[in-house]
DNA sequence: GGTAACATTGACGTGCGCGTTAATGTTGGT
DNA sequence: ACCAACATTAACGCGCACGTCAATGTTACC
């Protein structure tokens, strides 16, 4: 419910970096580092993130705090959202179908492979959580041991 | 079939840090750190990692490389552990039931509060999983119009 | 008992992901 | 025209998680 969307205007660098969470230093960086394409400017300079390059830091910091990757490998993997957008802009322009066939295939298997990382790094959180509940379970037992141990005859409780 | 499990031998750094693809130093880091606490040694000096201190650190690289968590955070999740062990070892001594006890409901705190991180991290991942596997079906989508108007008679094909 | 392989403790270096400060410019409102 | 709020670049700094020497000691084996 306090869900910040995507807005539907152009943010300055303050508004950007309250709505992500982020310092606005942290904006610049990742824009110096090339996974942020550089937004548009106002007249005097000031940086104006459309609602797109909104989207795009959500994925950064979603990638990053998720899946703990680095923001190399965050640049690599947004390859793949790039192509898309360029291949939505170019939509009804005479570019080669083919090109855009190839570009979409491209996205497509990036995709895949990101969807493969995702995958594996579940099942071995699922494997942990399994270790971890079973653990939680005999720490149980050990304790009701000890209750037992201690009321060797149970009266009746209420609540 | 490659797993290296839990080895019944005592173990020198190299071998140690080879098994967990870690280096030495990093290691000696975590024992710095305290993530680590200190390996028995051999007459010389050289550290001896027990089959526990193995398990241990393969933990600490499943923490760290699968959750993200910081050196820090991890050895604050290593505590639970740390009682588990100690309950164990104090097992059949003559120390207070009571505190044991305690310790035991400590360590389940602590272990349901690294489920809960766990859960929570699992549901964030498998909704990124689900806009990746619907952007994945919008390429297929996208490649089979491309293919349809390439193709406007479609000929048998076999394999 | 020599020597190759393996280890030890410092101590400094490094890359990442920003934080922070300084000096300066821009915008919007009264 | 002025002022507060907001922005800019440039530069240095910092904590983390180690890497990388260097100088020295230990073990195992022939």
């Amino acid at each position: 419910m306090t869900e910040e969307s995507r807005p539907e205007r152009f943010l300055q660098i303050g508004e950007a970096a309250e709505r992500a969470s982020l310092t606005q230093r942290t904006l610049r960086y990742y824009e110096e580092k090339g996974l942020l394409n550089p937004p548009t400017r106002m007249d005097g300079g000031f940086r104006l993130y459309s609602p797109e390059d909104i989207e795009r830091i959500d994925r950064i910091k979603q990638l990053k705090e998720l899946l703990g990757f680095s923001l190399a490998e965050i640049k690599e993997m947004l390859v793949a959202e790039d192509v898309r957008t360029q291949i939505k802009a170019e939509w009804r322009r005479d570019a080669d179908a083919d090109e855009k066939a190839e570009k979409a295939r491209t996205a497509r298997e990036v995709t895949l492979h990101q969807l493969a990382l995702i995958d594996q790094k579940m099942e071995k959180m699922s494997s942990l959580r399994e270790e971890l509940a079973q653990r939680v379970q005999r720490y149980d037992e050990l304790l009701v041991r000890f209750a037992e141990s201690k009321e060797p005859e149970p009266a009746p409780s209420q609540s």
